[in-house]
DNA sequence: GTAACTGCAAACCTTTTGCACGATT
DNA sequence: AATCGTGCAAAAGGTTTGCAGTTAC
């Protein structure tokens, strides 16, 4: 893990991790955002990109992205996929399957050296089906 | 395929399309835009994304939104993975692999009702291997 | 004391959209 | 003729960044 990217421990900092941790919805920034802010009404929306960024990068955070829309974070760095929902946008931890199954088997792609691997299922969750809802409400 | 959508075969269509086609390199939607001005130069850069977006819909071409950036896009409409070089961003095509061996034997994943997933695999390309360039390629 | 970090705001980048005009059917 | 699609430009939405001030070390 490479320390050199958190020099000082922030209050900041800390907060915003605790946070994420405490949310197990997979919160987007703006979400983050509006949890922390209310331990710490002065932050700024910068302040927590800037340090998801960072955590994510020395592996202490995930942060779970697709073009198009908002990044989410993860506090948990098991290795791990996810489940999300086509309709409210809800993402769930999936535990049950291998996440080096893939990467085992696949070796030398193309002539790549594979580094690793990102999959995501879609679908629609247990709520959206019960209520065919078209709201969001993650 | 819902060709509801697609109800004017106009000349700018016809050209992002083929365009497209000829493209082995999975562009993003700018980098199409330079390619289909040098045959229709007045055409904007909002008819290429909404003519990029109908033709997803209707299944005739791809739009890759995994990783966090630009969408990029696939005139190749069979089922296929993809390689993601991270040094250089340059994407390359995985015919050796079944698309639907992951969503046949996963079925009611925490409840939600899948239907389908996103699989990316991350590496980096043989040119960047060789090179040990930072530089973007593609 | 130093320089990493913060708050603020502006800038940035990709994508979407409103509108009036033009083209396809 | 009807209305779908286009070009243009502005807006939207998320994320990044410059800067001056603050704070952890």
């Amino acid at each position: 893990m490479d320390n050199q990217k958190l020099r000082r421990n922030t209050l900041q900092r800390q907060i915003i991790l605790a946070e994420l941790r405490k949310l197990h919805s997979h919160p987007t920034a703006s979400q983050l955002y509006g949890a922390v802010r209310l331990r710490l009404p002065k932050i700024s929306l910068g302040t927590v990109y800037r340090n998801l960024e960072l955590l994510s990068q020395v592996g202490m955070i995930q942060k779970l992205e697709y073009s198009g829309g908002e990044a989410r974070y993860d506090g948990v760095t098991d290795h791990h996929y996810h489940v999300r929902c086509n309709n409210c946008g809800r993402i769930d931890d999936i535990h049950s399957l291998s996440t080096d199954l893939i990467d085992k088997n696949i070796n030398d792609l193309n002539g790549y050296e594979i580094l690793g691997h990102r999959l995501e299922f879609l679908g629609i969750c247990p709520n959206c089906q019960s209520y065919s809802s078209s709201e969001v409400q993650f």
